[in-house]
DNA sequence: TATCGGGTAGACCAATCGGTCTACTAATAT
DNA sequence: ATATTAGTAGACCGATTGGTCTACCCGATA
């Protein structure tokens, strides 16, 4: 990818997660990216394939991050606790990478752009399949059960789901911490 | 409220709920209200107001409906569990006054009006709240110690949000029922 | 009978939308 | 040397945005 067609991308990215995708006209996007409009046309056909590009750059943003913490904890079980933590310094907005917390950009588009066939929310449906993929992993290590595996990581990410939401909706950033507790009863289910 | 005011209002939150609120513009509301520009500007001063009235509206309509619901349950830990029956059947669009499950209305405005000092933001915490209370109304029936109760009934709500988000973003219509055995957990965690 | 509020249809407004195009510059590759 | 590519600024396009306004109609009330 070209310098311009990465800065306009992350210009855009910024701006669609601060005010919404369809409150950014591509107007705003070419003045704070300094860019002229051909440029941004020459890399981009139309607005829609603007918005993909700053999807699938966030996703791999936030996996790359998201990989990373679930690394330093030592055991699987520790890895999914370690997921509401990492949720609580996000929300918090002590993840630099991230930046601040303006909820989940995945969902946010999903909301603006509900139609189940159109290319942005499947987008926003790969994405979630990513994580879930990532949480399944972990899970699998300590659930011999296929099904019971698929469950459990199935319910942890609908919990991390409402952690994201709670905190942009109720702005009740210590969402996720509350959760912790709940996981923990979770996971001492999974073994007995 | 005037006849014409509240199909205004109807029929904008059906449009607002199906495409999005930035989606729908002045013109399609009242060219589907059947209703003269005028008229719509003469009930309400503005685009903000109209939605603030939609928002107002949804609220009556979601708490009315669920009030209704948990009344049905006997004991207040079933009505608990029956939180998460009534969102299966709103998710799977059983529910004739809620309509074809869009996701929360609540959640995706807060998506597109994302500043928490504007009216529209706080109308959607509002509902939160009213929705929170109401949960916080059976979960102390069982719970003797309020602070236990509060986080009791935060989580609950928390575990609604990520079901309700799920359904939406993943479609996974199931997203309520997956998590039944989780709110077992937790209510027989808060016995002992 | 006169007035007035709620209603109609739709012209009109400035501003903005996504997107195209011209004219020009600078660097690179054949 | 020439052709191509990526870039600039910004005029321009038709369509649409939220919102105003004129002109008229109808029913109720004073």
């Amino acid at each position: 990818m070209s310098d311009k067609k990465i800065t306009i991308t992350r210009t855009a990215l910024q701006l669609f997660i601060n005010k919404g995708i369809h409150a950014v006209g591509i107007n705003e996007v070419i003045k704070q990216s300094k860019v002229a409009k051909k440029t941004l046309y020459h890399h981009f056909p139309s607005k829609e394939v603007l918005i993909i590009s700053t999807l699938q750059y966030r996703d791999q943003l936030f996996m790359q991050w998201l990989e990373q913490r679930l690394l330093t904890a030592g055991e699987p079980k520790l890895a999914i606790i370690e997921i509401f933590h990492a949720l609580d310094d996000w929300f918090n907005s002590r993840v630099t990478t991230l930046g601040n917390f303006h909820g989940c950009f995945f969902i946010n588009a999903c909301a603006e752009y509900k139609d189940p066939g159109c290319a942005i929310n499947q987008c926003c449906k790969t994405h979630k399949s990513n994580v879930q993929d990532l949480v399944g992993k972990y899970v699998s290590q300590f659930t011999a059960n296929a099904d019971s595996a698929a469950l459990l990581t199935k319910q942890i990410c609908i919990l991390k789901e409402g952690a994201i939401t709670t905190a942009l909706v109720q702005q009740d950033l210590q969402a996720a911490l509350k959760l912790i507790e709940v996981v923990k009863l979770l996971l001492r289910g999974g073994e007995g």
